[in-house]
DNA sequence: CCATTTAGGTCATATCCTGGCCTCAATATT
DNA sequence: AATATTGAGGCCAGGATATGACCTAAATGG
């Protein structure tokens, strides 16, 4: 009987949801005998999962952190927070942790009951999405092109490339790959008999066929390389350079440090740097740090924060005085 | 021995690690006969976790979603994603599960090997906060708070009151509580002998003290009642209604949906409400929208925006033609 | 039609699991 | 300092279980 076996895993949920028991609230939660605890307590031990105890008045049982993941026992609630969790990390942060976001999404997905499926769906269409006016990338669809990836299963989708022209494809996935805030997968293309690299946020519809298939050989050192090569012609990123006229301090409590580099100046005047390939993401970040700014580079920033302040003169009519212009710059 | 409920989790890891898996390939992993691996995947389905088989050629077994969340077993960098996910879930989305997601997080935290919560805190610092100069939270914060709250174990910190005067405070926590955008910590101040409700961006330095308290009543309906009750003299809630020079739908397409309501008004105009407490991200919302747009209401954010506007101008000296001045308003 | 793969019954054997009993050690309370 | 409480773990007996080997059946893709 999977008796035991199941008891354990109730024995791990029960000390992940708090961090005391008592044995005896074991023995009562669990129905077996003190002694049978005892020796659960030693068997989670024998696995690697380190068990904390103490005797006397107030004492009992407390799982700790060991060398090893435990199995994470969720209850649902906990389970769609993950999911939406991850949802948002597999293309909001900018820590590199995206495509391991997104296997992990992947590998709740796979379990996750579907009436939880429904009520991550209904959140996740919900969540923010920082990077303006660029395209957004539905955490849908990057879970069904990682899961064709992971288990080499061909995949059909829509797409629009760059000029705008829209085709239907039918490829073999290979990798997902997360560049410069932009999700690009990495396939061979079944029509076209030949890598691509494809760009998540043009790509609609995407399903898996359910036909398997075996790896080919990518042309490539590996995914990233190549992607990196596809788009050679395009990087467009900005590395923008602005005098803030507030000490440097002050705006390190303000702003995330990996937004970029902050040197002092003298006590209220400072340096950033920070680098981004979507230009209007570069202006608000500055934009946001809300204190008066000189922008050193590049000129296409100040362009950009200069059509800015005019939409918003625009939107801001002056009671008492008029705004200069509204017409061309 | 534990060898049993052992294999059964690694069987259990296998099958999530990757969906199809032929019979002979877990033999091969696990170290038992086909008739094993046969019978501990009979005790995954009498468990409760569905197991689909194919048999005949390309035959195998695959891990099904079922009713009910089997345990996670995650790789380490899975684990990392989900901390780092979480981290942002519970203080980035506006979707009403933060409190669950610091849950999920704390839980996740007590087994969560050293190393791995090192490589989190790495990543973590760096993770988008897009409430504008609105003061962060330390994700770190609030799951030692929330530890504290579920475990029953006093906690010490330092706190600055709203007027500024910093303090040493001893408390019973009760609950945290997530309201309008900001974190509260509803507790029992043993000092002051009441309760009373703290901002979590203003305190300092939260550490369990170890004691173990036994749970008072709280004088109210639940802890996010009281904490609306305490903070009843400062609501400063801002609902905004802007008409902006853009079709409806093409507005719809790039603003996540909940980020306010969206009515057309004709072709190419359309009215969007919406509201926050924070005039900042509020202004930076609509500016956001990157298009032409008009402020019906509050005035506040009309002066908001004016100062952004200005601010802009004065950081973008225009080559041709002089800023209006660059003075008071 | 055939090769492959899972399903699952049966059996013998070795092992394990459980509860009950015991003594000992640690710890908070009085 | 004494005492009550709680976990540690050895031992035992009886029953249950796990395993591998062997078998036949059923499903499936080529």
């Amino acid at each position: 009987m999977a008796a035991t076996s199941g008891r354990l895993l109730q024995l791990l949920a029960l000390l992940q949801a708090r961090r005391d028991w008592p044995g005896t609230e074991l023995t009562d939660r669990l129905g077996v005998s003190g002694r049978t605890i005892r020796r659960d307590v030693a068997r989670l031990r024998e696995l690697g999962y380190p068990v904390d105890s103490l005797t006397g008045p107030a004492g009992g049982y407390r799982l700790r952190a060991g060398t090893a993941m435990p199995p994470l026992l969720l209850d649902e609630d906990e389970a769609i927070a993950i999911a939406v969790g991850l949802g948002t990390a597999a293309r909001a942060s900018v820590t590199g942790i995206e495509e391991t976001a997104v296997r992990a999404l992947v590998k709740l997905e796979q379990v996750l009951p579907s009436h939880l499926r429904r009520r991550v769906r209904a959140l996740g269409a919900a969540t923010i999405s920082p990077p303006v006016g660029g395209p957004t990338v539905d955490p849908q669809h990057l879970t069904v092109i990682a899961a064709a990836c992971r288990d080499s299963e061909r995949l059909r989708f829509a797409y629009r490339s760059r000029d705008g022209t829209d085709s239907r494809r039918e490829v073999e996935p290979h990798a997902l790959v997360n560049l410069g805030r932009r999700w690009y997968l990495v396939a061979w293309d079944r029509r076209r008999e030949d890598w691509r690299s494809f760009r998540v946020d043009r790509l609609a519809r995407p399903a898996a066929t359910g036909a398997r298939f075996t790896a080919r050989k990518l042309p490539a050192r590996d995914a990233a390389a190549f992607v990196q090569e596809s788009i050679m012609g395009a990087p467009s990123r900005f590395e923008a350079r602005v005098t803030l006229r507030a000490a440097a301090d002050e705006i390190a409590r303000r702003a995330p440090a990996h937004w970029g580099t902050i040197t002092p100046i003298d006590a209220d005047t400072c340096e950033y740097r920070t680098g981004d390939d979507d230009l209007g993401w570069l202006a608000l970040r500055v934009a946001m740090l809300g204190v008066d700014f000189e922008v050193l580079e590049p000129p296409e920033l100040v362009e950009h924060l200069r059509a800015l302040a005019e939409r918003l003169q625009r939107a801001t009519p002056s009671g008492t005085r008029k705004p200069p212009d509204t017409g061309a710059s």
